[in-house]
Order: structure tokens, then sequence, then C-alpha cells
DNA sequence: GATGAATGAGTATTCATTCAT
DNA sequence: CATGAATGAATACTCATTCAT
């Protein structure tokens, strides 16, 4: 799976044979199917596993409203999670170009799904909307901090956009670098 | 290459076959080599077209600095590209997920190059980065406006990151919103 | 579809590979996909076809009752198609083997089906199940002229079975024998 | 062998796979070669149990001359092998669809072979061609007692036609039918 | 005896590409 | 300009068989 992961990622899921995987892996490609039943089942398996990883790392943010602090222990735990997992990252960026995949994950996305909470049971784990849940209720508690004209939906949108890019920037970064901590500052010090 | 354009930006390039773009574009296998020498040849014609048009909206903003006006009105020409080119930025999205592609372009993004700048002449067009200059000069400048603390590179960086995020929620937008308006009047004012 | 015929029906359809089909149809293996969609969809082709054929050639003996004559002459129509269509026969035996298929056809049998009645309004054709009740209903009518103790159910019984018998001997036989003509002659005078 | 003959019978030999056969049995894939050289060797086992199970039923009818009573008892007993060896003889029609063993079968039926004779010396057992001939002679002695223009060489074809379509009949039969004692004895009084 | 991990030759199928017409 | 028949290399997948344990 880690070999399978590693070219995935980095030729595509069409473009890499079960044979290169395989070769790579220094076994058969007959062995393959005795523990993946095709091609498209060790691509979700992948996926389960990265998800479920994910999520255990997260579940400790589940609860309710989230202090400055904690926004802030958030934020650098996402980014850790980009640079830690980023084959992932990128081999789930590179699916989610496809329409298709796009509409299921999308579906996926907000609800108790299988392949997002293998193993888990419904109402156990934590859900992508519910990060997202708890950053809007951040910065809607934010305005009673900061009264005046601060608009809580403007906010999110431009922090959600912020993360993404910031998001690519890091994902597809090829090498270890450290200048990144000063960005992580900014966005807190913006966002916070 | 317009129903080749739809079908690689929706089902990807791979996945798309030669036979279902002659299909639909009502014309025969055959006839499509009549016009590109190969799938990839068709893929390369598509980009040169798009890139082509992209760099001729985009002229007229070539030469040295901008004023905030002028940096209002990039932006939204920026936004009206990613709007207006969707398909074909999905398509290069996807493309840039593949490494090999992505250092390709990366090399070519820099340097005058054929892909880029098809049918230019050295020199006579504008490059991808010197869009970035313009704005890494217009938030140089921006100091000479808001002395004290402020700090150019990061806030290029943060820029270069919303700017990214947003794209990409404008590029995968599957309606014709028209919401955006108040996002873009908010990097505007944040950034100007 | 000939040469797919031949060696479905001497080696069997599983024992069959596609290239072997196209190398002995002097043709590559795409071409095979350019004209079936699959292996299956070739077998159901052949099978179409003679299906048709026959139909065509039993179309005449629709209709109700027949005469002695009518009987004596559908007789041989039937061993001269099983002759002519050895290999096809060689073909559906070996098929109606597994249970699966066997299930398939005792279903399309009886009924108006688009497998075996290909490119036919309902009710335009003849069905298997038509031919057996005309000899049904020809040994029924016997008992007029053989009163006593005739059983018509027994007899056609045995006249299945005997035909059935003789159906694989023709099918199975290698050689061209005209032998069999005796055989002809003595069910005829058995069964008339 | 049971579970194989089984599946051997139902789904066909090819379609039948070693993993299946071993699951359905509760043992390894493994252990099924610590019995069997391979599928092949499996097959031929099947057989040579089962045709040595035929022969000691059939061994008391050796011998030469048979009675009018002797031939009706036969003809039970070849009607009762073919109900309670059913998935037998459906493997066997099965393999015989196959041009390439039923040469083989079609050489081996007549002499003295290891696969037909497992464990016997020669002459020991009852040769398929010997029930034949009993038959044969039957009908030929028949003549004596029915002078006229009786002919026992068809008689002998038009019984082995009928017998043959009979055994079809009772071996595809799916149900336990018991009205199959009408068919005997209608056989019987036929051609005793 | 028993397991199941491991192999590799074989099979159906796909699809970009060519080319005679 | 236009077709579509034809090719063949590539690919996912299967399964009988082996073998270390």
């Amino acid at each position: 799976m880690d070999v399978a992961l590693k070219h995935f990622a980095g030729e595509g899921y069409f473009r890499t044979t079960i044979s290169h995987i395989a070769g790579h892996a220094g076994i058969s490609k007959g062995l393959m199917y005795n523990y993946f039943e095709s091609k498209e089942e060790l691509l979700k398996a992948i996926i389960h596993r990265s998800v479920n990883e994910i999520y255990h790392l997260l579940e400790p943010e589940k609860g309710g409203t989230i202090s400055a602090e904690e926004f802030e222990s958030l934020i650098r735990k996402i980014f850790r999670l980009l640079r830690d997992k980023k084959e992932f990252w990128r081999l789930l960026m590179q699916l989610l170009m496809q329409q298709e995949v796009r509409k299921f994950f999308l579906q996926a996305f907000s609800a108790n799904d299988t392949l997002l909470h293998p193993g888990h049971e419904p109402g156990d784990s934590i859900y992508p909307s519910q990060i997202l849940q708890m950053f809007t209720r951040y910065f809607t508690e934010k305005r009673t901090r900061m009264p005046g004209t601060y608009d809580p939906d403007s906010d999110m949108e431009m922090f959600t956009a912020t993360m993404k890019g910031l998001a690519m920037k890091f994902i597809y970064a090829d090498d270890e670098e450290e200048t990144d901590e000063k960005l992580i500052c900014r966005v807190v010090e913006i966002y916070k």
C-alpha cells in the first residue's frame, strides 16, 4: 500500500500499473490480487487507511466551540497533517479532479459514510463537515470580541480560501522547507 | 478542440478516448489524425490556444508598476479569466497533479517556452512570472504607503495563497454563482 | 463467426481463446472487438444467426395440425437441420451442459425471447414449443385412426426420446454417413 | 471428490476452480495438491471411482446371452444407475462434448484401458462394449422368436437411440420424478 | 497432514494509431 | 477532406501450481 500510494500520488492512478507497483514492492503481480481484489479496491484501501489515521488525529477536536488557543493549535495540527500525509493529499487532489469522483466525495463528505468512516459506528467519529462547522462557530463568536463591521461569513470564506491555497503550497512543496512557520504564524495572526 | 477540452476537463485526459471525442464531435476517429498528430498533440494544441487567449487578455498588464486602481482591475480580470476559462483551468489543474507535468510546467513557467508562448517571438509576450513580479513590486511599494511593521514578502505569500484558494473555489463551482462579488471585494479591500 | 463456431463447437467455448479464433480467421485480436463487444457477445451473435436460420427453415411448419405426410416431411426436415448445422448443435449441447445456461434456455424456450427470436415481432415466428405442440397434437389425433389401447402421451415421450437419441448420433457422427436413411425410415414407420 | 464432482457437473470442469472446490470442501487449496497431483488428476480420480462403481454394479451382467427377464432387469438396472449417478453422467456428458475427449473415450471404450478399468486385471472386468454386444445378441436371438421381416440391426439402433434419449431426460431431470416408471415399462414392452 | 503466501503463464479487453480507399 | 477497417502493444485480472513452514 505504501508503494502504491507513492506511485499513485506521483504518476497518477491511471498511469500507474499494477505490475509497476508489484515490481517496486518486490512481489509478483499475482500476489497483489491475494491482498486486493482489484486496482480500485487497492485505491479504496489506501484511502480508508489514510482517512482513518487522519480522523484519529483530529478526533480530540470534536466537541463544540474552541478558544483562540485551540484555534491556533488546530491550525497547526492541520498543517502538520498536510505535511505528514503529503502523498495522500496529492492522491486525493488528483482524484478530485474527476467530476465523477468529486460528486461522490461531496456526498460522502458531510454524511456518515463507510468510505470516509471505516470501522466506526455512526456518530463515533469526526466528520470533515464538523471541522468546518467548528471554524464557522469560531468566527461567529469572534464577533462578540470584535464588535463593529466585522463579518463572520466573509471571514470564514477568506480563511477557507487562504487555508486551501496554503494547503496546495504545502502539499506540492518538494523539499522539506522550514520557512512555513512564518506563514502559519501569519494565518493565526490574521484570523485568530 | 472544444469537445476534447470539455471531456478532458470532465473525465480526465487519460480516461477520455479519441473515439469518444470524435464521436461527440460528430467526426470519424481517422479525421482526428488529420488535424492532430496524436492525442498528446491535441492536448498541447488545446493548451496552446487557451494560453494564447489568456496572454492576449493579460498583455496590457505587461510593463512595470501598477497603481491601486490597476491592482483592483487586474484582480477582477484574473477572476473573470478563471470563470470564462473554467474548463481549461480544470484541465490544467488535473495535469499539474502529475509530477512529471508539474516539473515541465515549472520550468516553462519562468522561461520563454514554445508551449506557453506559441507563435510569439521571445520577449513579445507576457510571462506568468511577470504577473507575479508585478504583484511583488506592488506589495513592495505598498510599504511606502504603509510604514511600520508591514512585511511585503509575507503579504505576497498570503495574497498568493488566498488567490489560489479562491481560484479553486471558482474553477470548481458547478453553478454560475453571482455571490463571488463580495469575495472579490474583500480581497481587494484586504490586499489593496 | 464461422471460424469461431467451428472452434467453439470443437474445443469448447471456454477453451477457445479469442486470439486463437482471430489467428485462424486471419485477422488481429483487436479487430475482433470492432465486430463483437466481447467473447460472450460473439457467442450470442453466433447463436442468434443459427437460430434465425433454423426458424426460417421451420417457419412453414407453423400452423395447426399435420397429416401423416407432413409428419414424415417434418421429421426429414429436422434430420436435415441436424446434419447441416452440426457445429451449431454441438455448441448448443455443450452450452446446455451448464446448469446456469440450461435454466436460461429453458425459460427462453417457451416464451417470446429476443435471444431466440431476434429481429422478429412477437407472434411472427415459430417457437420450439410450437414444434413440440405440433407433435403432441399429431399423436393425439392419431388415436382416432388407432382405436384401442393406444396412449398418445406415452407415444410422444418415446418419440421425443428416440428423436433426441438419434439427434445425438447424427450430431456427433464425424463422417458423412449415408446409412441414416434407414433409421429415418424406421422412425417414420414406427411413429407415423 | 464429492464436492469436486458436484461442481464439475454443475458449473463445468473449466469454470470450476480448485480454490472453489477446496473452499466448499472446507480444506485449503494446498491440501488439494497433497491428494491430487493436478486438476486433471482429480478429474480422472473422480471418473475412475464412478466407473469402478458402475462396473461393479454391472459385473453380474457379464457373460453371454440374456433371457427376456434378464433384459428387463438389465434395463431397470441401467436406469437406476442413471438416477443414482446423475452428477457423474452430467460430468461425463460435458466432457464428451469436447472433440479431443470424445476421441479418447471412443478409443478407451472398446479396449482394456486403465482409465476405464482402474485396478483391474485385463479381462477381469466388464467393458461398455460388452453391454452393447449383449444387447446386439439379444436382438439377434429375438429373431428366432419373431420370424418374418424382423430386423435385429434396425431394432438395436432404435433401441440405442431411445435409451440415449431417455438417459438424457433422466440425467437432466432436476426433481426426483417417479413418473419414469411408465416410460421404463414402455421401453421394455416395445423392445423385449 | 495442513496452510496460505507466492508465482507466472495465460486471457479478455482497451485504445492510440495507421492506412487504404 | 473523410472514413472506418485493421493493428498491436499494453493492462487488469485469473488460476493452476509450488513450497516454505
